[in-house]
DNA sequence: CTTTAGATTGACGCCGCGTCAAAAAGTGAC
DNA sequence: GTCACTTTTTGACGCGGCGTCAATCTAAAG
């Protein structure tokens, strides 16, 4: 009975797990096509060929499906997180990793990215349920604790100074994020490729924080395709 | 005959000039009072005591009433500028007060501010019209050749170092600047004010490219009040 | 006063959101 | 297999915003 009946429920929640799965796999796929005007939910409705009032069992609304997308990204951006820190050696590689980290998570699904920030906007956040608040802020906290511990557990970085460096790049890093999103005309004005200016700018702040300079973390290229085998992206 | 023709023409030129001074005016209170999502132009048309039929007269859509928030916003921010650039003294001041220009043109209008990367993003643009993007754009480069024709001009930076100079600084400065608009839990982590990291972030950035040091630059407050005094704010 | 060009209006069609009463499917007892 | 009952699914519906356009109004010129 009680088999019979836990039986019965996992199944059901099997069954609501791959339609949510589904769900999402089409709103991505229509932000993709249709971009993020493009995206309506009786668009999800129609291609997963279920009606709008299913849709409407699994998320309230429109932003619910839109930040639910934002936290898997997060999710995959922290593991990508944990796989930079395992990997780099000492703090200026190990930031080095940590951002390619943030590069590469964006590179895996730009369009989801790209929400990112407007995720976090009140507007936004005030039309998700709350889990899904929750969840978010989870993972926001989960990113920024790394990063702060970083800073904090090596040991060639002064106390006072570790707060200012985790702020500085976190800033300059989600500066660029930001340029490469929307792709602005920097090329225009003689920025061809953010990132490697991006990584220059960061040598010139991490040196102004006086931390120890290393072999590879300043040849872009190596440490690049360093990441992309870790991470195994491309 | 002519002459009358010009003055009914002007005539005509000012009463509509006066008008889509009104529309942006209920806009913008629209968007401080009910947000984005609240801002309509049903909501626009009612408050002016216009029909929707003339505000489409003025602007192609909803985009493009905000796009021209924005650009007003951004001509508030290239005159700011300019004020920061001409009072400052040394690089490192002038950066310093460029940056309170980009704050505290926020402050002024927190909503517009907030908007400025969404209007960025393609999907927004391609629903501007032609002219409005243009003025977006010109302004995007008046803002960024002052900053690098800054970093050109002065002496105590190498040559090499001036595009990456602008570069971090500008990335650093817009990653803060999202930081403020969407205000981010960071509070929570210990970073109470933003603003006093960005300094002590930027001023370590700038010691790693070589920028010389000065007396008033590093005083948050002297700087801030001084920022103030230049801009007429508050 | 009449004509006419141009400005203004708001009703209209369309679309997307989110709801909910009704229909369908599932469940279990007999 | 059937019946009674629960849960799930459906899509029609109401609402509201967008952008249009034929009809109406205005005002200037003849």
């Amino acid at each position: 009975m009680q088999l019979d009946q836990s039986q019965s429920l996992s199944r059901k929640d099997q069954i609501r797990l791959e339609r949510e799965e589904l769900i999402l796999s089409v709103a991505l796929s229509l932000l993709k096509e249709k971009g993020f005007y493009g995206l309506s939910m009786q668009a999800i409705a129609s291609q997963t060929d279920y009606s709008k009032g299913t849709i409407y069992q699994h998320f309230s609304c429109k932003e619910d499906v839109l930040a639910k997308l934002v936290i898997r990204c997060g999710e995959r951006l922290v593991s990508l997180i944990d796989l930079a820190l395992d990997n780099g050696e000492g703090l200026r590689h190990k930031v080095v990793m940590v951002s390619w980290a943030f590069f590469m998570n964006a590179e895996l699904e730009p369009e989801t990215a790209g929400l990112v920030s407007m995720a976090k906007s009140p507007e936004f956040q005030i039309k998700v349920s709350e889990t899904q608040q929750k969840a978010i802020s989870i993972i926001d906290q989960s990113i920024l604790s790394r990063v702060i511990g970083l800073f904090t557990q090596q040991t060639d970085i002064a106390v006072d100074k570790v707060k200012v460096g985790a702020f500085g790049w976190w800033a300059m890093k989600w500066g660029v994020q930001d340029v490469l999103a929307n792709d602005w005309e920097m090329s225009q004005l003689g920025f061809d490729d953010p990132k490697r200016y991006y990584f220059e700018s960061l040598h010139i702040f991490l040196d102004g924080l006086g931390v120890k300079r290393d072999q590879i973390s300043h040849d872009f290229e190596k440490v690049q395709a360093q990441a992309r085998r870790i991470f195994h992206v491309n």
